[in-house]
DNA sequence: TTAATATGAATGAAAG
DNA sequence: CTTTCATTCATATTAA
């Protein structure tokens, strides 16, 4: 069966990694390389890319594979907030150490306990560098806040690549606002 | 025949017992007295525990085995969504509404000590009345994500050929709706 | 053993 | 920007 004209769904995972068997065709699914190239930029301090940014990351990486250009306006807003989201509150390693006590509550005791009295208010650590080096190092902690190098796209890309530009003027809008 | 070529973490269970124990690394397994409090504490209508809870909650949980704060959040994820998707699949009949995206009819005393901060959408009506059907009385907006219905419009990006529109094309705003 | 299922973890997409 | 939803992937568990 073929699917006429559709010409969305791309069924052979082309040297797809992520998509290890049977890629489905419902969203995107960065290949290694996109991944590599969005993470570098993100590295290098590129947070919230402009509209002229996005279209040209768009251009570069459709080289490498099926994307548009909301895929990465997804991806580093979604890649800033949980790299914010780590470093505020769920940080995985944040008590290695658990406290063992003498006899864990029963469910009926663990249960008063969560009830408050007073605006008992956990502090929460903002963990501006990782102190906790154990055994596992994280490849990436690192946050340089260069505050927004956004019209320095000149310096993004330095691949010489054909003319795959021909991607109109995008205007990103979000119809739902 | 899986060539397993995910090099992320390693396959520490070679035969062993059950994680309970000595697990190695990998991934989070939760003992039969943890899974046993998140499912009551499910069951008692708590789906979207704040950062809050989710501390309380694995801290509380600590006693029973190594388990961290973003494995309490991942599993509320998981058994709300999983619920929901059973829900969904199970009912093909014109059931289309949600029903279980409200809490449940926290009769228990348990759900009641974890309603500390955000009850529910319910801002200062009290629970003096049931809780009865929905968008009655509350001029909140009520989602149209019924049943599968989403890949309806997915123009939220809209490509203008021209340049510099002043106006959206349409601007369909339904945010009253 | 393998196949099927259950579920922890991750992430794209979207809503708030 | 923050949070949540939906889908997918990887692995543990169980069944055959």
């Amino acid at each position: 069966m073929d699917e006429g004209l559709s010409g969305f769904c791309i069924r052979s995972s082309s040297g797809s990694v992520r998509g290890k068997s049977g890629t489905k065709c419902g969203r995107w699914n960065p290949t290694t390389e996109q991944v590599k190239l969005l993470t570098e930029l993100f590295r290098s301090g590129l947070r919230t890319p402009s509209t002229d940014q996005i279209q040209k990351i768009s251009t570069q990486l459709s080289f490498y594979g099926k994307i548009e250009s909301k895929n990465v306006f997804y991806w580093f807003q979604n890649h800033k907030a949980r790299e914010r989201q780590k470093n505020r509150k769920l940080s995985f390693d944040d008590h290695k150490d658990l406290i063992c006590r003498q006899n864990a509550p029963s469910t009926q005791s663990l249960a008063e306990m969560y009830q408050v009295s007073k605006p008992d208010r956990v502090i929460e650590t903002l963990q501006l560098f990782p102190l906790n080096s154990f055994g596992e190092s994280e490849p990436e902690k690192l946050r340089l806040r260069a505050s927004e190098c956004r019209d320095n796209n000149n310096t993004m890309f330095s691949y010489t690549m054909g003319e795959q530009m021909e991607h109109p003027p995008l205007d990103l809008r979000l119809s739902f606002l």
